[in-house]
DNA sequence: GAAGAAAAAAATCTACATAATACGTATCGG
DNA sequence: CCGATACGTATTATGTAGATTTTTTTCTTC
């Protein structure tokens, strides 16, 4: 007899309902790493109550929560504030980011199963399939492009063998997205970025963990030099 | 000098007063630290408040903000607890500071001022001259000492160049503590821990990088095994 | 202008109300 | 009788409203 579906009993960990402090999370997380909410900009608890339509509480919460993702600094007695951006932090923010991502492909090319070699093979082919923009006149970031292009990544890392590691870089990715929606809608530099996903993915695929660490470093330096023009460029 | 432990004092000045938030995160912090909250066990908000002489909120927010540090869960509608322990986790803990020291140390060692091989040699000196346990019978856990490790760990990567590496390290560091506290107050093997940091310290005035991270790693490693003895050896 | 007092704004905290979960007990089918 | 499921109660997490403290701004006064 075939094992009959589990009726709507919750086993696992899910919650049935999403708790106001979640949504507020992920609400204001959205619109910081959107760049909706200004760098240094200050978080009044009482405006994003009424933004966000709910109390102080989870308001409060939700902030606390974003300050480990470095997205909200807090002062005791003086609130909370949307992080700020900056050239050098940027710079710490790419370099950073090589460090951990290169150790991280590393390992998981040297441990990773052949399932793990299939999800990046798919994970890429997936992404191929999005157009990076909404609209072929000018750029219009598309929400199903990053989507897919952040797991493509996270994919690579994925089987590193330490789920901290992971942690850390899935948060240093999403500071990065957040500066390359601030460096402006403007057209990207006209370069291959798929191209550079199927090299990642060839020598993933190769298992050669030199070449898929260099490959996917420039990757990241190439994409960070619009930042870095767009950064120096700031009148503030 | 080393950055703060807490992201709860990001920037500018200190304010007048600490914030029931402030020292209620301090207090449990150090209360899961040493192993005096059990691990996975419930932290129910009510108990809490009466334990730590405060309000829902300050708790309440305390909390989400050891999440970050990995040493609270959340569960949505379902509480915090202490963030649980067991040999694969540890292993994983390990792994991960070893590969993030590693590079910080090398990075130190390539870019650190003059001043900061001081900064090194005297948080050396000052650690040498502390004893490692209260009692001279039995190991009692001094404060102290437990204080000017951390300093010196520290300070060997602070030159790293990246505040946000430093920031991961720093939480990595005091997870481990966390597992050596739990690990018992049995005395350590007889090991010279203090000749381990001497070479340590040579290896950087020579900026011998490659000898630094292979001792600072085996030094790790060595403490270690310690706790995996133990933890294989639990009865839960 | 600068120093200081008063007022306004904002963050923080408390107390209580509400909603969700956890648990013990009863019930049902085998 | 045993196991599993449903139900009702107790417990706990979450959310709201408002009081309190702290900071920031404004307004005097010198």
């Amino acid at each position: 007899m075939p094992p009959s579906t589990t009726h709507l009993t919750l086993v696992g960990d899910a919650p049935a309902t999403e708790s106001r402090t979640s949504r507020a999370y992920a609400e204001v997380k959205r619109d910081i790493i959107s760049g909706h909410l200004q760098p240094g900009s200050k978080l009044k608890i009482e405006d994003l109550r009424q933004i966000y339509n709910t109390g102080t509480s989870p308001i409060r919460e939700a902030l606390s929560l974003l300050t480990s993702d470095h997205l909200v600094d807090r002062i005791d007695q003086r609130g909370f504030r949307v992080a700020n951006v900056s050239a050098s932090e940027f710079e710490e923010l790419l370099k950073t980011r090589c460090w951990l991502e290169e150790r991280a492909i590393r390992e998981s090319i040297a441990n990773g199963s052949q399932s793990w070699e299939e999800r990046v093979v798919l994970a890429n082919y997936r992404l191929s399939r999005i157009p990076r923009s909404e609209s072929k006149e000018q750029f219009v970031a598309n929400t199903a492009w990053e989507q897919a292009h952040k797991s493509f990544h996270m994919t690579l890392l994925s089987e590193c063998g330490s789920s901290l590691l992971l942690k850390f870089c899935d948060q240093l990715y999403e500071q990065n997205i957040r500066y390359r929606h601030l460096s402006g809608g403007k057209a990207y530099p006209a370069r291959d970025i798929a191209e550079e996903h199927n090299s990642i993915c060839d020598a993933v695929l190769a298992r050669d963990g030199d070449l898929a660490a260099r490959l996917l470093v420039d990757h990241y330096v190439n994409t960070s030099s619009y930042v870095f023009e767009q950064l120096g460029t700031r009148t503030e």
